[in-house]
Formats: C-alpha cells, structure tokens, sequence
DNA sequence: CGTGCTGTTGCTAG
DNA sequence: ACTAGCAACAGCAC
C-alpha cells in the first residue's frame, strides 16, 4: 500500500541508519522483478561507496552515492527491511544489500510489481521514471493553483485526476478517498468543474491527511513495513477508506462504495454531495 | 477449488 | 489528446 507517507517513513528510518555507511557487497537472487534489473550498474554505483543520501521523489525511494543513485519502488506488496544475515529468508526475497557481517538489507516483494534500477548522476529528472512525475504535495509551492490548471482540460474523475502522478505525486487510492472525504468534495466530480478554492480544499486536505499518515508512520492495510518490519497505524484513523457501509465520522450516514477506473472508492454521500 | 478482490504504474486501444 | 482498461504477480477471503 505505499503511498507517499509509507514511502515517507521507510525513507527516514532508512536514511537514519545508512547515511555515511556503504554497501559491501550486493546479492540479486532472481535477475528481473517488474523489468530486468540493471544488476552491474547498480553494484558500480554501491559497493563501497559511502551513502550521502536517502530521498524520496514520489513513491520511489532513491540511495545516492558518489556515483549516482540506486531507484527502489515497493510496488503494491515490496518490503525493504533490515536484517541479521542469520535470519531466515522470507519467500520473494529478490535483492540482498549487505553492509557488514552483522546487518544487510532485504528487498522482499511478492508480487513483483516493485522496481530496483539505477539512476546516472545528473540524471534524476531525465530518467524514465523520474522524469514525467508532478509536484510534491508536501513540498512544493502552488499544488493547488498547479492542480487548477491542469485540471481545467481534464474531464475526469477528480479522484482519478489526484491519483494521477504526473500531476501530483504520492496519492494512491487511499490517500484519494481520504482527501476528498476531508474536502467534501465528491469523488466523481468531473475535475474541470471544480474551482480553484475547491483546489485550495483538496490540496490542503491531501497536505493535511498525508502529513498525519507520515506522524504514524503510514499505513498498514496488509504488506506494508518499515524497514525495522514495522507496520503503520495510520489505518485505525482512516475516516472512508474501506468503511464502506459504517457511519461517516462526521454525520454518522452510511459511507458509500463505487468502483471508478476499476479501483474501489469510499465517500460519504451526505458529507460530500457537491458534483 | 474457483472467483474476485487487493496498495502501482505504464502501455495500449479506443 | 484524453481516458478507460488491462497486464505484470501472489495471496487471501469467500
């Protein structure tokens, strides 16, 4: 489920124990995941080179050396986590990161919808899948006028115009329901038909819903961990997502599911009857 | 034991 | 040009 503040909270918890360490050795124990996984050039950019950053761009986690970056995606179902090398192995163990004798790291994805990749210095708003991602919502400046604009041509759905990444990155499918719910905007209002004061809304919404998600170290529906294995707690605050026929925390009427684009939304009819 | 869901992203077909 | 649909995969609830 990682959505922004998932990403968020492995990142910090990574950067905290690997800023200034460096890889000892690198082991990939199946050569593709999503895509084949540039196995050479991502040993040439770690081993042995001191770690002077851990960053997050949209949903991907990126490692920076000397030499360039490592990209690491989690995908629906990817873990990053911190292990003793005697530790058994879990099942879709993909990549190991080792340090030292004591401590390496484990990309763990069933699925396999994740990414491992390299990114070339002075590449990081070239690459392919760096290079078309929209603003940061925690951290760049006019989301909301951005939001206005590009949604002007736009007639889709507002959920599916937020959970677009090339205008705004980090909001998967929770954080969409949970911001449009905090907005009482409805979710199936065409985006062009929304005003920029609802854009200040929304955007303020998506700000405030992923900066508490992040102080409660994200969300745990099944996979998610941070890199101790931890899960978030961020789920028992959720308001819609997956309350489909529970009370709206606001008026107490029956949250409602529809289905758009083939992915599930929550919303409270009454709360957000505006389309 | 099927069937239909599940947090993402990018390609394709319309 | 925009958008809905699907594929990539494993697991689990029903």
């Amino acid at each position: 489920m990682p959505e922004l503040p998932e990403v968020e909270s492995l990142v910090r918890g990574v950067r905290k124990q690997l800023l200034g360490r460096s890889f000892k050795s690198i082991k990939f124990l199946r050569p593709d995941i999503r895509e084949p996984i540039p196995v050479k050039r991502i040993k040439e950019i770690l081993i042995g080179q001191k770690i002077s950053d851990v960053s997050r761009r949209g949903k991907y986690m990126l490692i920076r050396t000397a030499r360039g970056f490592l990209g690491v995606h989690l995908g629906m179902s990817g873990r990053f986590i911190e292990s003793s090398p005697n530790t058994e192995m879990a099942n879709h163990t993909h990549a190991l990161f080792c340090v030292n004798d004591r401590v390496e790291y484990r990309f763990i994805d069933p699925r396999r919808f994740g990414r491992l990749f390299s990114v070339e210095k002075g590449e990081l708003h070239s690459h392919p899948f760096l290079a078309k991602l929209g603003k940061e919502p925690l951290e760049d400046e006019h989301v909301a006028l951005h939001l206005y604009q590009e949604s002007r041509k736009r007639s889709q759905a507002v959920k599916i115009f937020l959970m677009d990444s090339t205008v705004v990155v980090g909001i998967g499918n929770i954080y969409a329901s949970e911001a449009l719910w905090r907005a009482r905007i409805h979710p199936q209002t065409k985006a062009n038909l929304l005003s920029l004061a609802h854009y200040e809304s929304i955007a303020s919404s998506v700000t405030e819903v992923l900066r508490e998600a992040i102080a409660h170290g994200g969300t745990t529906l099944k996979d998610y961990r941070d890199k101790d294995g931890n899960p978030g707690y961020f789920q028992t605050n959720l308001a819609v997502y997956g309350k489909e026929a529970k009370p709206c925390p606001s008026c107490r009427q029956m949250i409602a599911k529809v289905i758009q684009s083939g992915r599930s939304t929550f919303f409270c009819p009454f709360c957000q009857c505006a389309k």
